[in-house]
DNA sequence: GCTAAAGCTATCCTCTAATA
DNA sequence: TATTAGAGGATAGCTTTAGC
């Protein structure tokens, strides 16, 4: 069963807001593009893990534990009563050789060294192991699900410790034959307790230089006509609620602006008043913990990001959608 | 410390238009 | 066409801020 959900990290979410609002510099372009690969590969890893199935394990899904005094990141851990299963992803694509510690690709060196992170990261769990005087399993694969990577090298080493793509369905049905019972509890219960927030991003957007507006979730277009209870896209005619406009341009503000409160002042300037502000408010009661302090009030975001507002908020929704991406 | 003004939000109410 | 959620006007109540 699944402990901890994925979403988009923090990281990902905030270049995805900000090139909705602001032209992205080539550099923050490239790494955009590869936080979306990284995504993707993460994201085809689960859903092989979903079909084949985890009900009989705890599996936790993009975590951060302090151990030690430091923060380490974790793509998947599997924790049975045989103990805790690492599977660091890397979703590479194209021929890589791997020789005496050292990774390439087409002749060139790859800077991160993927055998070394999964040491790292199972050493990690090793200390946090002794620091409990715990007594289960520690291991880690490196999981390959991108289905165009290709692997050469001689060290055996290391293909003991991968997982391809044409062998992930196969790894992860093994899951199957194992059983959480108390021990996994326990192990469950410790690591939980070492889950912090990604302490490694706290970029913070301008706010003065982002466009302001809403936009069509369909095309991305700004230009909307505001009718009662819809924005229609004037580009291609898309038409969303406003509700679904607010909650989508929360979970952006959330993504661009980490570390400042959200306040309906704020907000507002930032959506540039294409909804009354009394729509906004009810929005914001909805979706959002408010924190009542007079003219200082501020709202937090009860969702990870848009679609899980969308998706998990069970409202009856009186007025519908014409969302053409999704038609 | 007091008071008035300003800012923010809730509640009551009516009207309207999307939906079944 | 009837229903009814959502939008927004009016107003009251609360907190903060500024001026004395």
């Amino acid at each position: 069963m699944i402990v901890t959900e994925r979403f988009p990290g923090k990281e990902l979410a905030y270049y995805r807001a900000l090139k909705r609002r602001t032209a992205l510099p080539a550099k923050e372009e490239k790494n955009l593009a590869v936080l979306e690969k990284g995504y993707r590969g993460e994201y085809e890893y689960d859903r092989v893990f979903d079909e084949t199935g985890h009900s009989s394990v705890f599996v936790f899904r993009d975590i951060y534990l302090r151990i030690g005094g430091s923060v380490a990141q974790y793509d998947c851990l599997v924790v049975s009563d045989d103990g805790i299963v690492v599977n660091e992803i890397k979703n590479y694509s194209g021929l890589y050789c791997y020789d005496r510690g050292k990774w390439y690709i087409r002749d060139s060196q790859v800077s991160e060294d993927a055998l070394a992170q999964l040491r790292r990261a199972v050493g990690k769990l090793v200390k946090l192991r002794y620091q409990v005087r715990g007594q289960f399993d520690i291991t880690g694969k490196i999981v390959f699900p991108n289905i165009e990577f290709r692997l050469q090298t001689n060290d055996e080493e290391l293909w003991e410790n991968v997982v391809l793509r044409s062998g992930l369905r196969n790894y992860l049905l093994q899951f199957k034959n194992l059983y959480a019972g108390r021990v996994a509890e326990e192990i469950a219960e410790l690591i939980r307790g070492h889950i912090v927030p990604n302490p490694y991003f706290d970029k913070c957007a301008d706010f003065d230089v982002l466009r302001k507006g809403l936009y069509c979730g369909s095309c991305g277009g700004f230009e909307l006509e505001n009718r009662k209870y819809h924005l229609v896209c004037e580009s291609c005619g898309s038409k969303e609620t406003k509700e679904t406009h607010i909650i989508r341009a929360i979970s952006d503000y959330k993504a661009l602006f980490l570390n400042e409160k959200l306040t309906k002042k704020r907000f507002v300037e930032f959506i540039d008043y294409k909804v009354s502000p009394r729509t906004v408010l009810r929005m914001l009661n909805i979706y959002c913990e408010r924190t009542w302090n007079g003219a200082f009030t501020y709202y937090d975001f009860k969702y990870q990001n848009f679609e899980d507002a969308y998706v998990n908020s069970n409202r009856l929704w009186r007025y519908k959608d014409y969302n053409l991406k999704y038609e």
